[in-house]
DNA sequence: CAGTGGTCTAGACCACCAG
DNA sequence: TGGTGGTCTAGACCACTGA
């Protein structure tokens, strides 16, 4: 006899993290069971489920059969974050994109590619170097290795007109794969690519990707200083 | 007449998949109502439109209302990271976890904070330093902002026994916040505090929380060269 | 073992929006 | 305006696991 519109599972969702966040419910405390949170608001179960599931992947709650639903002791605990297109990356921030491809070769794979991918030493791989281009200005160098047993096409792909970057993503699904960043100084190479001095730091994101159980490709994105990357909670 | 299990929803997420990455339904095709799925399937509409909505969260497909599911174009574009506490991060490790409270005061906040959390220059804030340490080593060096409006007890926490950053995550709920990753040189205060030199490169991670519209804490940690954040895809 | 969450069903109504 | 996805319901059975 209170609200308007009792139901909906947003409702339900915001309703429950108020009374987390207000203090009702002390992290690590036990909710009402699913069929008494469903009875006291109203509601199906199954809308009530629903709701917990998102709050339990959210991190917020932590459910378990039998002993019940707890709110989280660390909340909130995962952040998601975009993983954009080079060219979209820049043409987002007002550039115009363009890119090089300053080496394209057809070798073996070094060890930590081997490493990386589960790759034999054996298995030739196409070798590329790109650089991308913010302006006229150097954005970001691109060290990649790709599999041909993955990705046979590969060796015919048309870089003079799509990146490797961008073809890679519109004609090779993938099925997971795996991000990390961190710090490094450049090399030589990475210097001269990006009109800097070797031992600078810069901002390192490594990325492999798989089908399934087949390594596709894994590459090095070299970004200067300056470079931000960010996510929301 | 087939499979022994046709159904579950995990079941047809897996089959969809694969039929995504087998090219079976190129980026961007549409692919049938959910009416004509499950009819196909032998299952529930809502069985289907649960899977559809788990692969539409993942990236995988786009979809709208009276024109239907998509393949997405850009397939995968999410990454998700865990945010650990540093002790956990440490012990996780192997490591052997301490802090130190290297800086405690309450001042009036700097420009960047009053920026970042939008807060007004005439309102107190507690500052901190803290050093966290893995066996003896220095791990990550925090400058931490919180806000007294809206954690009044942070001036009476304890922070002799439990960290400033264990203490919040613990006492204060957040509904929000943002999270930034770059690369910094150390200045004279983190240089002495990580045991490094004036110049050095360093990981900077940057966080803010609120909850709901109300600024709660913000900060910067600096972790060495050699540090590594990892996400999955 | 019993109580919790996990999931499926069949049916219903609604919100949106391209034609 | 009709067809699509979005969501809710009431009921059912199952899977796990703590007491």
């Amino acid at each position: 006899m209170k609200s308007p519109k009792p139901n909906s599972q947003t409702n339900i969702q915001n309703d429950l993290l108020r009374r987390i966040h207000s203090g009702e419910w002390q992290p690590g405390a036990l909710i009402p069971t699913e069929a008494s949170l469903a009875k006291e608001i109203g509601c199906a179960r199954t809308t009530v489920n629903r709701a917990l599931q998102k709050l339990a992947n959210d991190g917020h709650v932590v459910r378990k059969r039998r002993s019940g639903t707890r709110i989280a002791l660390t909340p909130v605990r995962k952040a998601t974050m975009e993983i954009p297109i080079v060219r979209d990356e820049i043409e987002g921030k007002g550039g115009a994109y363009k890119f090089l491809i300053l080496l394209s070769e057809r070798v073996k794979p070094p060890l930590w590619v081997q490493v990386r991918l589960g790759i034999s030493k054996d298995e030739e791989m196409v070798h590329l170097h790109s650089l991308h281009i913010s302006d006229s200005h150097p954005y970001m160098f691109e060290d990649r290795w790709v599999s041909i047993k993955a990705v046979p096409e590969i060796t015919s792909a048309p870089f003079d007109k799509v990146s490797p970057n961008e073809w890679l993503v519109r004609e090779v699904p993938y099925s997971g794969g795996e991000n990390s960043f961190s710090v490094c100084t450049a090399d030589e190479t990475v210097a001269n690519a990006m009109e800097t001095t070797v031992g600078k730091a810069m901002f390192l994101v490594e990325r492999s990707t798989w089908i399934y159980q087949t390594p596709i490709t894994t590459l090095k994105m070299y970004y200067p200083e300056g470079f931000r990357l960010t996510t929301k909670l």
